[in-house]
DNA sequence: TGCCAGGAATTGC
DNA sequence: GCAATTCATGGC
């Protein structure tokens, strides 16, 4: 079966694919303008584009539920406006980019588990070989049906031997800190479905208790787990690098100078990081 | 070749 | 408390 959505607003369905497909975990087709989404449940949705950025419309295929098309509508931020967060920038220092790139929405990962060991991967790794390895992970350790690799179970990554991840080119201590968080949601300390309905800040606390999830982390689990609109990961160096050049800079900015733009940005903090992030990628 | 990468923990003062 | 160091390896 298959739903039709249309929205009101402005939504570039092509950079929304562009970005996922930034992750090879991911089962973009952007030929096709279609991405097949592993659902929770176990069934594979594919959310198609048959409009345009103008006037966006979307096929939504598969055999799913109100309560999962609600998820999807959720996952690709198909529930809100963006028309109200560009016209919260037009004013700030943001205006361009946001010009430049506008209708780009926030669309979440498909996983909270997945995206919790993909942040801990690309901690302090160049972008290209930390997809490599969390391909490498997922391949080695998930799931695929149809084309569709879907994260491993916390379970099964729990009983590993750091050594295992080791061998495959991971660190000792970020093979430590994965297999540590997946056995404490394995065994249900950790439940990261609760932490939706936690505070930001509550969020974080939770998380960073982990060896292995810092701030930043923590921050891209609210921002990319579980679309949180108001948060910036101001140690990313991916958004330092962004501002350096948006701001003409010859260095990095400080902390103090980008905390600095938060009262012009708030409360939609993460769209100033996405559209940051969208600025310096090709 | 040496520095950097979408950090975090540990150590040193 | 905060800064410096360590971890670990591919990318450029």
């Amino acid at each position: 079966m298959h739903i039709q959505v249309d929205l009101a607003y402005k939504y570039d369905f092509d950079l929304a694919l562009a970005r996922l497909s930034g992750d090879p975990v991911n089962a973009v087709d952007r030929g096709k303008r279609l991405v097949r989404v592993p659902m929770d449940e176990g069934n594979i949705i594919a959310v198609r584009g048959i409009g345009t950025t103008e006037k966006p419309s979307f096929s939504i295929e598969g055999v799913l539920d109100e309560y999962q098309l609600d998820e999807i509508r959720s996952i690709f931020h198909m529930d809100a406006s963006l028309e109200d967060v560009t016209r919260h920038f037009v004013d700030t220092d943001l205006a361009p980019i946001f010009a430049e790139h506008a209708g780009t929405p926030l669309v979440k990962s498909f996983s909270l588990y997945g995206t919790l060991m993909r942040s801990i991967v690309h901690q302090q790794l160049n972008m290209s070989f930390a997809n490599t390895l969390t391909m490498r992970f997922v391949e080695a350790f998930g799931t695929e049906e149809a084309g569709v690799w879907r994260y491993p179970s916390p379970h099964r990554i729990a009983t590993l031997d750091s050594a295992v991840l080791r061998n495959m080119q991971f660190s000792t201590r970020k093979a430590d800190y994965m297999i540590g968080v997946s056995k404490a949601i394995a065994e249900g300390s950790l439940d990261l479905k609760k932490l939706k309905q936690l505070p930001d800040e509550e969020v974080i606390q939770v998380l960073t208790a982990y060896r292995g999830i810092g701030p930043w982390t923590a921050q891209n689990f609210l921002l990319f787990g579980l679309g949180r609109p108001n948060l910036f990961p101001f140690a990313d160096i991916g958004l330092q690098n962004a501002l350096q050049q948006l701001w003409g800079l010859d260095r990095k900015p400080t902390k103090e100078e980008i905390v600095a733009r938060f009262p012009d940005w708030a409360p939609y903090l993460s769209y100033a990081a996405l559209y940051l992030w969208r600025s310096i990628e090709p």
